[in-house]
DNA sequence: CGGAGAGGTTGATCTGCATCAAGGCAGGAA
DNA sequence: TTCCTGCCTTGATGCAGATCAACCTCTCCG
């Protein structure tokens, strides 16, 4: 259970001044919430940063100085105990805005798991803006909501749920976020429970589900390993899985057999 | 692992008209963040209602029709898994805001472990009130702020923790939410560095503390009494424990030996 | 092309906590 | 008082998932 981890220091490229009006995470951002107008003074306080697979670009508790949009990669949130024991707390992509807390440090530490470009703003000065941009603190708001209700979806799977269910349910929560992700074009709202394959994509490790799941990387392998011969997923790579029947893996995911 | 359980109805006795300006609860909630004069304004949204030990107030899944601000008493909230598992994800005491999902319904069950008083809003009408009291919604903000934190510390727990770790986290937590909770003359900044004996309430129940820690009843037992025969604590009557070396206790919570 | 290293899989064994089982204890009703 | 009834404790046993240990399979780089 205790396994120590080395501790990558935190390094970033700073690349340029932000340019909000064209940002491709902005449909799916908290950002949505102003006009092009305010986005225009939104902009001159964002710096655009891109941090390489594997930095940590959020210690826990460090002074927290910035806020954090995601606009493309995807990066792991974890917590960790003294003797490296680690929690992942959730995997923020495209749209994702971090850094809520309202205390002076951060809460949490994070690291990217793909290549990622992140909107950067000063805590202080984004503090200043918000008052200024009802709408925005409004849209944090229901972010906020959000990401609470999720988490204590979480804290079922943690508690209670089988190592069975707990993957199921990773799977099942991955596919149902997929049209966010490349369905860019229909409009439609969500096919959660279409019956046909769907391919879902693990830019993660597997000692990150693990991590995630609260379990071990052998007890999510063999488990992954068993879908496949219960014909329920295929899995053409190690970062790529196919669901073959959704509908049947959901109810797996909370416990019906 | 699976016990199913009765389904309380949920059944509420409507008092009066709230009387917030002389709300004792107010101190501790976000209605903290109105003047006297918007107090007013709100108090004519705000019904209070009784709600005796053992009855839900909350069904999960039912329309969110209301908002709550507990104002005396204890609530535990939590999700249930279709074969009845519980997961508690936390209890509500004086001050706490409850319904800020985004969902027209509720994502978790509430149920009184205390006799409560409950301030309570339409949604929609609160809605348009928060429209016009920016600085509400800024605290409700940071309320939801600090819920996420608690819950990232919730999963690291419930993913990464020992029985002894979960139950030393439990006590612990429970000890620093003391002077909200009694010390009402002292504005001293929480003293949770202190060494000597502390009394703590334990109001829910061995199978409550179970299900929020995702143990079983046995295991708490088992660990309170081992922690007991340890000189940690003691145990005066089972809804009552008093921390013998707080410090030691807090050690432990983190995996320290 | 080969070799190294990181990540993934699979098998054998162990163990912390769950499960099963039996009392104990305190408070309320008759 | 005695008898419930709900909650808690304690003991014996079982098992899901952790741990320990190979081995496999990529991918990258010389």
């Amino acid at each position: 259970m205790a396994q120590l981890r080395a501790r990558p220091m935190v390094v970033e490229a700073v690349r340029t001044t932000a340019p909000c009006a064209g940002c491709e995470a902005r449909p799916f951002s908290v950002c949505n919430a102003l006009d092009l107008r305010d986005i225009e003074r939104l902009s001159s306080l964002a710096v655009i940063i891109s941090v390489d697979a594997g930095r940590t670009f959020i210690e826990e508790g460090d002074p927290a100085e910035f806020f954090f949009n995601v606009t493309a990669g995807t990066a792991k949130l974890f917590k960790l105990l003294p003797d490296g024991r680690r929690q992942i707390t959730g995997f923020a992509s495209m749209g994702t805005f971090l850094g809520l807390a309202v205390s002076s440090t951060y809460a949490f530490g994070a690291e990217a798991v793909e290549p990622m470009h992140i909107c950067r703003f000063s805590r202080t000065r984004l503090r200043v803006v918000l008052d200024e941009f009802p709408a925005m603190e409004k849209r944090l708001l229901e972010v906020a909501s959000n990401e609470l209700v999720a988490a204590q979806e979480q804290m079922l799977l943690l508690g209670r749920k089988t190592a069975r269910e707990r993957l199921a349910s990773f799977l099942v929560s991955r596919a149902a976020a997929l049209p966010a992700q490349d369905t860019l074009l229909a409009d439609s709202p969500a096919p959660i429970d279409r019956h046909g394959p769907l391919r879902v994509s693990l830019p993660m490790t597997r000692s990150d589900i693990a991590d995630y799941l609260g379990l071990t990387i052998e007890t999510v392998s063999r488990t992954l390993t068993r879908f496949k011969t219960e014909r329920l997923i295929e899995i053409p790579s190690a970062s790529e899985i196919l669901i073959r029947d959704l509908a049947l893996l959901a109810g797996l995911s909370t416990g019906m057999r």
